[in-house]
DNA sequence: TTTATTATTTAGAATTATTCTAATTTTAGA
DNA sequence: TCTAAAATTAGAATAATTCTAAATAATAAA
């Protein structure tokens, strides 16, 4: 595991982030940052009904709005379903949804390039992209 | 108005891909066509019980469904807001929110690129994109 | 035309992800 | 330890959409 996620680390960042680091908070981080891959909200409940002791789904719903407000994790809302995707690279990115697997794959900021002249008519704050489709084989 | 956009057209089009034109579902493909712009299933409602005797909610989500899977209209679920949006413009096309208006406005295809490398790595059948901020001012 | 068959519309119930509420439990600080 | 603030909780509420089953309308057959 990379240093950076080790659990005191992680208790470090929410400290860092002003969120108190309760059991609870320390769990759904962990899990978000570690073992989920673009988990949603049942995600993490099926997750925590397996390895902590009794979390509502309150709390994690809770939870996992503190956390994207702390900027430690990220929401996406994506068009292929109806549940938010919690994701814990927090860069700037796009997503690919694999048809073949149903796995989300994140891609580089720099695959997608806005023409110029868009840039210039608008002023973008914020730029959703989702692609479909599968991967090729090699 | 455009001479493809009467009614006679329009009722010409729902034929053309097999979708009985009733009076509900011309007036809906004629709000969505004419009319709306980028209306969510609410607006269409608003729009009914103003212009049209009596049209149950039932109706304008079972037509609009129809006219999408007839691919006369688009749906888009997009990262803003929890309801759909319909559109009059079937061909692929892009969105970009104004922030200032809360309008969503269509931007052309082939104002975003995607890097050759990404089109070598996966098949891409779909492409999603919101962008958000404010026009320039000129 | 009459009748039979099929398609459409409808009101309201059901669904689903998420948020809210209000009460309880936990934690931190004096 | 005691108190106050913060966190957690169960379950109710919400909101967009879909479903259900009954009523209505339209089309086709006799």
């Amino acid at each position: 595991m990379k240093a950076e996620l080790t659990t005191k680390s992680l208790i470090g960042r929410l400290e860092a982030a002003g969120v108190q680091p309760t059991a609870q908070r320390i769990a759904v981080f962990q899990y978000v940052m570690r073992e989920g891959d673009h988990p949603t909200a049942e995600a993490v409940k099926a997750w925590m009904d397996e390895h902590f002791p009794k979390m509502s789904l309150a709390t994690i719903y809770n939870t996992l709005r503190i956390l994207v407000k702390a900027k430690l994790i990220r929401e996406f809302k994506l068009p292929h379903t109806d549940k938010v995707v919690y994701d814990c690279n927090i860069k700037e990115h796009h997503h690919f949804l694999d048809e073949d697997t149903g796995k989300l794959i994140d891609l580089d900021s720099e695959t997608i390039k806005l023409s110029p002249r868009l840039k210039r008519t608008y002023r973008i704050t914020e730029t959703h992209v989702l692609l479909r489709g599968t991967r090729r084989s090699e």
